[in-house]
DNA sequence: TTCGTCGCCTGAACCGGTTCAAATGGACTG
DNA sequence: CAGTCCATTTGAACCGGTTCAGGCGACGAA
């Protein structure tokens, strides 16, 4: 009775009658194999079913054949955003074709994130790393840089970076649904915006400015932490003030749920007293009453984008900065013409 | 000019005077080796800064010091569910001060779940995995048993299992749902349950109709694949069939939050004409208005728990099948007496 | 014929740990 | 003082690949 081991490449070697490294130069498509050696080699792996072994292969090669992400402090923020979720389902789609894995390392308060990327990095876990959330002047370029990492970022930096970028002009989400809030005859607008240290928080903050100054609307902002509770507590501030808005834009669909259950519990109906827009465009946004406009951004595809360039980038290929489809407003029933408005209503 | 290489175990046994072997017994606390030499090594290592190269690690003792997560089909359904989230945070807790990480698979449509597991498998990417989500005669036991890896189940599996399991008496959950809303008075009550082909959908499903046969109400029950679209489509079903709940308990939060949308589509208030309980105690339900009853898991703990277990099984633990505490009903506004009770109404 | 070139192939070193059999040496026994 | 035992230590093999320097034979050119 023969034990069962796996197949190894010396056993591929030996039973097409070459040596190891022939095996090793066959199967990594090297030229200085005949043609005749390729497929008997080729021949000779089948049979036995051999699969080299990854650690090995890891050991010699230095690489990892692995990606990280490393997902930021508070796990309810995260948990709420499903955005997250497609987002590792794009990179997946990626790197399953293409042999890499994904590493997902939380950072706790216990475990900072620094922490967390030189656990990472020392140990040589991964060959990069997907940087999501960028924030201004981000330490973590910087940081995996000098742990010999390479990366992706989502988003433009505001710093010098040395990695790949790719990004989604969500200003241009905010944009549209400043113009489509515009043309509905709001002029008190608001924006219940994520942390001004998170670009994209910021990023959507400035988009929501610069659109309604054109518009020649009279915009207030107000920051959060992209939470649910933060969100409601926003709304409340904003509506209980004297001069409230009859309109708000919010930084993502989550908090514009939170928000609408603000605005009911004060007796106000929406969109007949207030216009709400989120952003995402989230599953549950089409199921609430009254139904969600909002964003819509394609984060699976971003994902994929990052995951292409990551791997891109540990090809040896130059940085690159890509830029995806603008998102689009989808209009549902949580806008509708201002209060004071002649419009339809 | 030194080249910049970290150091090896060569190194560290060169600095301090010893050979290799040596070096590996005393960093891994084995016996027999004399407290002057193991201090000695010990001073050298941490001098020239060495951490042990995983990879070589990994070839030599066969272990790749990893877990495994395989999360199913349809990235919708578990983009929606903020336990995932909460659960790998758990997992991470125990991986983290354990070394070991956490390998995230996602399932897609052209990669079906059986060849993720064997894929991680060939590979050898993980030591052990955690099988979420447990399916009647669940084929993945014997599959992740054939290739070779450990496992841990969240809930105790309906076939023969060699695995430890960790479970929460979702039951429970359900069981105080239901006779909650027969205080109040509810008499047809209604079930939005999960798919009858994952256990923990149809083991809720199963405490409702106990429960509800318990306390003498007329129960209903529509399956569903937890997805909000089908919450709702569920709920318009029922809510305009000829005899009406006055109250429906859901799987999870998020139908729930769908299924209110519904309702209130319908003109139907809510607590007063009907009273609605979710599952898992999302963040936003405590903000919607009316805010959400529902029963609170601890998915982080429930991670933790499992994470442990799977270590443990990796250290060659005999299987332990372990139960959580149980889960917590929040009472919140979504649940009143029903319509046609006297009681406070 | 002789040399150089080129394509193909081999053997061995190497990556950096773990582990095992055997060597060392000191203490203890008879 | 030899023999035994034990704790400690060493050197080498091993895990399973990659890679490099060099060997070999065929072929073309001088």
């Amino acid at each position: 009775m023969t034990v069962q081991r796996r197949p190894t490449i010396a056993d591929v070697a030996r039973h097409a009658g070459v040596s190891k490294g022939l095996v090793s130069y066959a199967l990594n498509d090297r030229p200085g194999v005949s043609s005749d050696s390729r497929k008997r080699i080729l021949e000779a792996a089948s049979d036995l079913g051999w699969t080299p072994s990854l650690r090995a292969r890891s050991l010699s090669t230095g690489r990892s054949f692995a990606c990280g992400v490393v997902v930021g402090r508070s796990p309810d923020v995260i948990a709420a955003d499903p955005f997250f979720h497609s987002l590792i389902a794009g990179l997946e789609d990626v790197f399953a074709v293409s042999g890499q894995v994904l590493v997902l390392a939380v950072a706790t308060p216990g475990r900072k994130e620094a922490e967390t990327y030189r656990g990472l990095a020392d140990d040589r876990r991964v060959d990069g790393v997907v940087l999501t959330d960028l924030r201004a002047g981000d330490q973590r370029i910087a940081l995996v840089q000098r742990l010999g990492l390479q990366a992706v970022t989502l988003g433009r930096p505001d710093v010098e970076s040395p990695f790949s970028s790719v990004s989604v002009d969500d200003g241009a989400g905010i944009r549209s649904a400043v113009a489509h809030l515009a043309a509905l005859g709001h002029r008190r607008v608001a924006h219940v915006a994520g942390p001004p240290s998170m670009m994209h928080g910021q990023r959507r903050a400035d988009a929501f400015l610069a659109a309604a100054a054109d518009a020649g609307l009279d915009p207030v902002v107000v920051a959060t932490d992209f939470s649910a509770a933060e969100g409601a507590e926003a709304t409340q501030r904003l509506l209980s003030g004297g001069d409230r808005p009859t309109a708000i834009v919010y930084s993502n669909d989550h908090m514009a749920v939170a928000g609408l259950g603000v605005a009911q519990r004060l007796g106000l109906r929406v969109p007949d007293d207030l216009s709400i827009t989120g952003f995402d465009d989230t599953d549950l946004g089409r199921y609430i009453h009254p139904s969600l406009t909002s964003v819509a951004t394609d984060a699976r595809a971003w994902g994929s984008a990052a995951g292409r360039a990551l791997l891109d980038a540990l090809s040896g290929a130059a940085p690159t900065h890509a830029d995806l489809a603008e998102p689009t407003l989808i209009i549902r029933e949580s806008t509708g013409p201002a209060p004071s408005s002649p419009r339809r209503g």
